[in-house]
DNA sequence: TTGTATGCAAATTATTTGCATGGGA
DNA sequence: TCCCATGCAAATAATTTGCATACAA
């Protein structure tokens, strides 16, 4: 999604064609959650948007969520501690999780997409979204441990 | 694992190998959670050994499952919505999450393995875990939804 | 105008924690 | 014996819901 233009575009568009209205909250939540490239939390997405809508909900936040995800534009996936994460990136790839900071670095591997399918296919399962996370230590967490056990 | 005594053998070691005591309740938790095929929740297990054990409390259910996490007998993966499950089968492998029935069925793809090591790899990651979920309805709702649809 | 979205607060649900007591090593 | 595990209840934290009002279509 290249600038802002496009991604309104893409937002009103997607949210009337499954007949939601589009609100200036709305509007604002699907902006900042889509046009970000980390992996938001609902709270992060709720202080932001508080900025220039100081009355806005939580609630309103998490509405929004369901909606992206319905649509389609957004993923949600939950941790394994704490709360749900939010990731704009639809296509199939490798989220690697931090056990420590809590960081999630994505990665792409061209043979996700193939695993996915051919299991899906197999199954008979038809498959709307997909996780594949690995849970463990990010590279920074685990030099720092190193250097803290010397 | 074949049979309830080499089960009950390999948990007493796992737990005293970390230095954890064993008790009828962890041991009965243990048992219950290892020997499930299904991908039970806690609360599920907390009824089940609440039949032998009347006076156990949920908080010692969690307590063992983090335990068995921590040894590396179970692993725990967060839904979608609703609480999280568990899961005896530590080898890589698929996952299908159905959205209406809630139900998962495991697959086995002999990429997932080569997949996740790469990555590790590429990433300088030290890997502990691994979720692979294919989100999505399962065959036999979907073609419940299709029949309604007519 | 008409129904849907909003904001607020309260409700719900999963999980964790504090603490006194009991029991494994 | 001594510390760790237990059960209970209360706390926490994330998310959802009910309802009156505001606003997009």
């Amino acid at each position: 999604m290249s600038n802002i233009q496009d991604l309104n575009f893409s937002i009103i568009k997607a949210f009337r064609g499954k007949g939601y209205k589009v609100t200036p909250q709305r509007l604002a939540i699907s902006r900042f959650a889509l046009f970000s490239r980390d992996h938001l939390t609902a709270k992060m997405i709720y202080s932001q948007i508080k900025k220039t809508y100081p009355t806005v909900s939580l609630a309103t936040v998490y509405a929004t969520l369901h909606i992206l995800k319905e649509v389609g534009l957004l993923q949600g996936r939950c941790m394994p501690t704490s709360e749900a994460r939010f990731d704009p990136d639809m296509q199939p790839h490798v989220q690697l999780v931090c056990l420590q900071c809590d960081s999630i670095i994505d990665w792409r591997h061209p043979l996700v997409s193939k695993v996915i399918a051919e299991v899906a296919a197999d199954a008979k399962f038809s498959a709307s979204g997909q996780v594949l996370d690995i849970i463990g230590l990010c590279n920074r967490c685990k030099e720092k441990t190193n250097l803290e056990e010397k």
